[in-house]
RNA sequence: GGGGCUGUAGCGCAGUUGGUUAGCGCGUCUCCCUGUCACGGAGAAGGUCGCGGGUUCGAGUCCCGUCAGCCCCGCCA
């Protein structure tokens, strides 16, 4: 007996073919008239013979093509209703809209679902890579006292007789367990209300955020963050070759060792290279960054590039401006396929210069009272970084848009179903 | 917030310089078929052409408005 969704029927009269699908993969069912009345997407129960099909009836193409069900019984358990779309075709050939509309039925098909197995993936391998150098898990929070960050909008949530936050990212909580933990990381959801629709922000994200101490330098933070991100490629490469040939995806290509450059080196090669002269703006655009990404490409053999060095008053107050030069900062974006894939850097760690920094940025104090807290009672040289597990799931398959890489993207217009209808 | 493009059957699309009955593919329904695997064959149903107004003898097509969607830019620790 064997259970499962009805993929398609072939009728021939006497004779019809079903192909069963299951969670291990699909199978052909010879059945008599009896599974006429079988559509799309019904449940059914199949009591039958395992047979070995004759040479000549051998399907290539089909993993299970040496063998088919002779069924005896047919059971159905669950009917459907007729299908909007043909889910049978290898692509789904739906827009948008209609493919998130029908989400619950659309993330049926094997090329939708191998989106998912790839994120499933990544987000495991970031924790292998992790555990692996003695980071502990933890859950960060979602709701948070106030806007201690500039920049990103939040969401502001009713809390009791009280206004509080969703979190637009667990940076003060994963640096001040740093103190407590050493090394810590966190699978979590951020939420950001930014203005923002394009094709690679969502408001709901999940970010795969780590954080550690005594480092010697920045370095340690940019070569932990390589070390992470060439695991996940490895898993991925080794775990989902079915899925990246769905997609005739590859991996990006690493160099020995992913290149990094300054923000101001960046700027000068980009002008250097189309004459676009960008060496005054405080970051780069979507075109300078598709423009660093062909030149990493070209010149140095990599799909991806660490960019570091960004304007020290353009982020928050608890970047570690580099001490030969406080206009730049100890950060690094890591960049491929002309977007952002993570970002990093060295965090303060003095609690004077903190306070000091806080003050500069407008920062209150009492917002942050927990997060200096624990500077004030010790904690060593730390930075960290983040990955946004959409973006990376989007942008190893080579998907068009980041609503593809989200079970149920959240954006400015729509949480489930579309707001304005 | 700025710009570009799109809106025609359940889904994906075509529709000429404005012209009389708006098409195609898939899906759906009926019938035929014992070897298909995206089966095939015959037939049928299904549309106020996003909505409102205008120009015209006549509008899916042109104009104005409006709504929705997609893309680019901006915003984006």
């Amino acid at each position: 007996t064997i259970k499962g969704w009805v993929n398609t029927r072939r009728d021939h009269g006497k004779i019809v073919f079903i192909d069963l699908r299951d969670r291990t993969g699909v199978v052909q069912v010879v059945c008599t008239e009896a599974a006429k009345d079988l559509r799309s997407e019904f449940v059914v129960s199949v009591t039958g013979l395992v047979k070995a099909r004759p040479e000549k009836l051998i399907n290539k193409n089909l993993p299970t093509g040496t063998i088919e069900i002779e069924a005896q019984e047919i059971e159905v358990i669950s009917q459907s209703e007729e299908l909007p779309f043909d889910m049978g075709k290898e692509v789904l050939d739906v827009e948008l809209p209609t493919l998130l509309d029908y989400r619950a039925l659309t993330l049926r098909h094997p090329r939708v679902q191998a989106i998912f197995k790839v994120q499933e993936v990544v987000i495991d391998a970031f924790r292998q890579a992790l555990k692996a150098r003695d980071f502990m898990e933890f859950q960060a929070p979602c709701i948070t006292p106030a806007v201690a960050e500039g920049g990103a909008e939040v969401f502001r949530v009713q809390y009791f007789e009280h206004e509080a936050y969703l979190s637009q990212s667990p940076q003060l909580y994963k640096s001040l367990l740093v103190g407590d933990f050493e090394r810590v990381f966190s699978v979590n959801k951020i939420f950001r209300a930014e203005p923002s629709v394009t094709t690679r922000h969502l408001t709901e994200v999940v970010s795969l955020d780590a954080e550690f101490g005594f480092i010697e330098s920045w370095l340690d933070v940019l070569e932990m963050q390589e070390y992470v991100v060439r695991f996940i490629f490895g898993q991925v490469e080794k775990k989902c070759a079915k899925e990246l040939e769905l997609y005739g995806a590859t991996l990006p290509k690493l160099a020995d060792k992913i290149p990094h450059i300054k923000l101001r080196e960046a700027q000068e090669i980009i002008y250097k290279r189309t004459g676009r002269d960008c060496r005054q703006e405080k970051d780069l655009s979507p075109e300078d960054e598709r423009e660093i990404c062909r030149w990493s490409r070209q010149e140095r053999g990599s799909d991806l590039v660490f960019v570091s060095h960004f304007i020290t008053k353009e982020k928050p107050f608890y970047i570690c401006p580099d001490p030969e030069d406080p206009t730049y900062v100890l950060s690094v974006d890591l960049i491929g396929r002309g977007v952002e894939w993570s970002s990093g850097g060295q965090r303060l760690n003095d609690y004077q210069q903190i306070l000091k920094n806080a003050k500069e940025w407008g920062v209150k104090e009492e917002d942050v009272e927990l997060y200096l807290q624990s500077f004030r009672y010790g904690v060593p040289p730390l930075g960290g970084f983040a990955l946004g597990a959409e973006r990376m799931t989007m942008h190893i398959l080579g998907l068009k848009n980041i609503r593809e890489a989200s079970l149920f993207p959240r954006d400015m217009e729509r949480i489930d179903v579309r707001l304005n209808r």
